[in-house]
DNA sequence: CCCTGATTCGC
DNA sequence: GCGAATCAGG
């Protein structure tokens, strides 16, 4: 694909994991994994800045407001134009962090049934789907319960052993 | 050390 | 408008 802009897609998905209250890493990471894409975490949050993203206050903190006398009731919508209207930091986002997803991998989803003992065992699904559990399904490194680019993701560097690849590139080798 | 979010600046 | 580079804090 060619877009020089997000998809309308992307940008849906980018708001509801940012809703949902993931970091924008995890949502670049879920929605690289999801559409296949490269985003970064730069990008996704540019992208959130750009669409003017806010954390609705109404939502997380339906309680009753006290704003003070002379301050206008401001609560029904906060404007979400370009203007100077930015919240002094940043609201954090407080429920959610469920699951985590993959990254560049498009998992097999396979069955726990089918699933071997020499397969990755990453949870997917059951954030969404209603479906039966899924998992990763790929091959597993020597000594790792997760393929490669799991067991990264669940933490980062390998012991001072494993900074081979400079600028990863990471592109899915499943072909059949 | 790792991570996070936020901004700026070049494309 | 997009995103990398960079900055700043935890």
């Amino acid at each position: 694909m060619e877009p020089g802009h997000w998809p309308s897609e992307h940008s849906d998905a980018l708001r509801d994991y940012f809703l949902k209250g993931m970091s924008y890493a995890e949502i670049g990471r879920q929605i690289n994994a999801r559409f296949g894409t490269a985003y970064t975490r730069n990008a996704v949050i540019g992208r959130a800045k750009r669409l003017g993203l806010v954390i609705p206050e109404w939502i997380t903190s339906p309680a009753i407001a006290p704003y003070l006398p002379g301050e206008a009731p401001v609560s029904p919508r906060r404007a979400v134009l370009p203007n100077l209207n930015l919240p002094p930091k940043s609201a954090m986002k407080p429920a959610a962090q469920v699951k985590l997803r993959c990254v560049g991998v498009q998992p097999r989803l396979i069955q726990l049934v089918e699933l071997e003992s020499a397969d990755c065992r990453y949870p997917y699904g059951g954030d969404k789907d209603g479906e039966g559990i899924a998992f990763c399904g790929h091959p597993c490194q020597p000594g790792s319960s997760y393929c490669a680019p799991h067991a990264r993701l669940t933490r980062r560097s390998g012991t001072g052993a494993a900074r081979v690849a400079g600028p990863v590139v990471l592109r899915l080798v499943s072909a059949a």
